[in-house]
DNA sequence: TTGAAAGCGCTAACAG
DNA sequence: CTGTTAGCGCTTTCAA
């Protein structure tokens, strides 16, 4: 296209160059919930790198799972996507088998997703080290709060993180509680509901809760001060995330940089899509990024006032 | 299509479709930040009716004024959209007529965009509720912490909102300080920054502060907390937005129900585009939407303790 | 009513 | 190396 044509307004069919090349420089992001911060930061990331390599970005919000089967069933497979990133989404045989068939090039970010390649965190590290931060500070009575059953589907996170937590608390030989190992939707007002009844009873209180994301850490934080418990000194808390409000609340996290994930993600998909589906050309099938323990002032040794039970 | 077709998994292309018929069914939504509550639950809200459409949703996010230029300028005139959504969004007169001249039906929220139909809830009113909730809890000492300049290309919101706060105090003969009227990024990192520094000072103290969106309010609450000022006794906060969070900071606010607005605003585009750009068809040009005030526990009249500056 | 044919505006392959 | 032409897979129009 000549300088003259731009400068007379002209803009090319893409739907046109589309059809002729079958190239649509247009890419899927599937995931479950928009408002979710870890979500949209990672979108954010992905985003980024998509518009500096002049792609479009369609989003797929399953919201929950309201749109699961109609993102999967219809929309993915209409033929319009040059790829697609398919966020700590689960899926089936029938619906990879579906999805590969449509030949459709995918990475995924949080599987693992069996044959597609994938970025993840190790979360069971994650769990243990976040676990590991508290019983070192002289914690015994840990409990953790992860996600959902329910969203097991799209959310197999959450047990990895757990089994972390279940892993730490067995390797430093202290007792894991049924009561101290709490479910939420991810939520920071779920989160405060769950910690507020954990905390209500004094004799089975922990003096330290691990929680499975920032944003339900916040919950447990503002539950704790409700009910007149200080932290750290009560209650010590940590999440999982890198939300930037943790740093207001002082927040000790485990910082997993979802921005970067979202931009590796993308290079890792456009790699896959300019090579024209040559796996080898994009990395491992399944490549771990970094995250890190950031110490803020929500986590201390246990100093538990006198008249309270302990360690 | 028969049901024989799609059961052979015969999927139609949408490249193709769209060139032939000029529909892609497609639409762009173009914002300043996904990453701020009240522009992801909106966005929800509108990709909740453009699924339920059986349409696409190519994601514009500015991330601040980072990609403005190039969606703008490219991205939005590739001619594979059916219509787009702007949200907060504030074009030149260049940018309009290029937009317009691509054929392409537009609908805005929170505008207002001359010539293109707006769907916007009314800031200085609701700048002056939520001051006179303050106001007519007996607060005379009234702070204001609304959006940055900076921004005010995509955020003439802000300024409505700082005027209706204005009005309402000047109609109740109280003073406007300077010192009182902070500005911020709307993130809960930066009022958190602001109202700290505000409060620090104990002889020109406020006793009631209102921020222009609850994120904002978050920090303030936070920044309240830490400098051992109880809320509401010795400082009232009062948000706009409807953040579910608020919820369990006992947050008071106006809520705007963003998500209703991403939906509406859908219904009317895709109104728009149906009808082949016939405006009358759309419903007024300029819509109002609902607010409501939501009181919570961080607003009250004032109790300062003694040996404060009072009214 | 049903069916054939002519584009939609590009890309890619081919011939000159 | 440049210029021409045949599709890409639909929608829509026109003839039967």
């Amino acid at each position: 296209m000549t300088a003259a044509a731009s400068e007379l307004g002209f803009v090319m069919s893409y739907h046109a160059s589309s059809l002729a090349s079958g190239r649509s420089h247009n890419i899927g992001v599937v995931l479950p919930f928009v408002n979710r911060w870890y979500f949209a930061t990672l979108l954010e990331g992905a985003n980024s790198a998509l518009m500096d390599a002049g792609y479009d970005l369609t989003l797929y919000d399953f919201q929950g799972d309201r749109y699961r089967e109609s993102v999967l069933g219809d929309f993915l497979l209409r033929k319009r996507l040059d790829g697609v990133l398919a966020v700590s989404l689960q899926l089936n045989a029938h619906e990879t088998e579906q999805i590969l068939a449509a030949g459709i090039p995918v990475v995924g970010v949080g599987g693992p997703l069996p044959g597609i390649p994938t970025l993840r965190i190790d979360d069971v590290e994650v769990g243990r080290r976040a676990t590991n931060h508290l019983i070192s500070l002289g914690h015994t009575r840990v409990a953790h709060l992860g996600g959902e059953h329910e969203y097991g589907r799209n959310f197999e996170i959450s047990s990895g993180r757990r089994a972390g937590y279940e892993d730490a608390m067995a390797a430093a030989g202290l007792p894991l509680r049924e009561a101290w190992s709490l479910i939420s939707d991810y939520s920071a007002n779920d989160a405060y509901k769950e910690t507020k009844q954990l905390l209500a009873d004094a004799e089975e209180r922990p003096t330290a809760i691990f929680c499975a994301s920032d944003e339900m850490a916040f919950g447990a934080m503002l539950a704790a001060r409700d009910l007149g418990l200080r932290i750290p000194e009560e209650l010590s808390v940590i999440g999982v995330d890198g939300h930037e409000m943790g740093e207001i609340l002082g927040l000790t996290t485990i910082d997993q940089f979802p921005r970067s994930q979202g931009t590796r993600a993308v290079e890792r998909l456009l790699a896959l899509v300019q090579d024209d589906g040559d796996a080898a050309a994009a990395g491992p099938a399944d490549e771990l990024m970094e995250t890190r323990l950031v110490v803020r002032s929500s986590t201390s040794a246990p100093r538990i006032p006198a008249g309270q039970p302990g360690a």
